[in-house]
DNA sequence: CCCCAGGCGGTTG
DNA sequence: CAACCGCCTGGG
């Protein structure tokens, strides 16, 4: 410890690759993340964060240690997404959706976060189940003061494995409830080990997943692409069948995008809901 | 009142 | 196999 050398009050990262604040927390992969005063504040990690970007600098500071690698890893800072989405500007199409979702990067989220989030997004909307995921982290996640105000972490699976479904009565998840425990207790008890399943091949982690009650293809590949980190993940809802079955051959496979499906998943998907909206 | 919203699971033809 | 339907809830 140096004497000299103060605290630093946030992060500075200086950014040279596709970065779109806006369209990385809005393109439908996370929902813990609003808008502040231009950037945005939200909770991840178990750290309230405020996060704006500008002029090519992406400021973080955080409640916790500002421990930059944290962030970096977060926003998937070491891939490089230009030259992805360039391979992936092939065609018509795909080269329109890979331009308008320039700057979309996908998060490294918190594995167990991510598919309790997503099995609840099912036949849901976006802020509803914002709204959800909010009074969830409210009830049973930890406090972080933070700018004054009270932020929640993402509660832990042992944390509402011990819950019934009516314990949750007040979250308003409905039916997703009951799934929401259920997948708690095959975390918590070992039963089904993200960790592991992250490194994993796609295939395992699919029927892994799937295993759990009220996770299907959809939920699963939300799961394995945002939590598990696993790149050929596509997820295919109701706007990707659209943009599928409008866009592509019928033969459509998205192994044909490699590694890069996931990627190539959320163009589409932002590029299709997009066009759907503005009508 | 109806319908739909980033599904899933069980049943039926 | 495909098609259908109920499920909780909230908003248009």
């Amino acid at each position: 410890m140096t004497t000299f050398a103060p605290a630093p009050a946030g992060l500075s990262i200086p950014i040279s690759d596709d970065f779109d604040l806006e369209k990385i927390f809005e393109c439908g992969q996370c929902f813990r993340w609003n808008p502040l005063e231009g950037g945005y504040a939200g909770v991840a990690m178990g750290r309230a964060a405020a996060i704006r970007y500008e002029d090519g600098v992406l400021r973080i500071i955080d409640s916790f240690d500002n421990d930059e690698a944290v962030w970096r890893d977060y926003f998937d800072l070491g891939r490089s997404y230009a030259s992805v989405r360039d391979g992936l500007a092939q065609g018509n199409y795909m080269r329109c959706a890979a331009d308008f979702g320039r700057g979309i990067r996908i998060l490294n989220q918190e594995r167990w976060e991510s598919l309790c989030s997503f099995i609840i997004s099912q036949c849901n909307n976006i802020p509803r189940i914002k709204g959800i995921v909010e009074r969830l982290c409210e009830a049973f996640g930890d406090k972080i003061d933070f700018m004054g105000q009270t932020w929640y972490s993402f509660p832990a699976p042992d944390r509402l494995a011990s819950l019934k479904p009516e314990d949750l009565k007040h979250i308003r998840a409905g039916y997703r409830a009951a799934y929401i425990i259920s997948a708690a207790r095959a975390v918590s008890s070992g039963e089904l080990d993200l960790e592991a399943l992250a490194s994993a091949d796609y295939w395992t982690a699919l029927a892994a997943l799937k295993g759990l009650e009220g996770v299907g293809d959809k939920v699963a590949n939300c799961a394995i692409l945002f939590g598990l980190r696993i790149p050929n993940a596509f997820p295919i809802d109701t706007w990707m069948k659209k943009a599928l079955r409008e866009h592509f051959e019928p033969g459509f496979v998205p192994e044909m995008f490699g590694d890069a499906a996931g990627l190539a998943q959320q163009y589409i998907f932002y590029y299709a809901r997009s066009a759907g909206r503005a009508k």
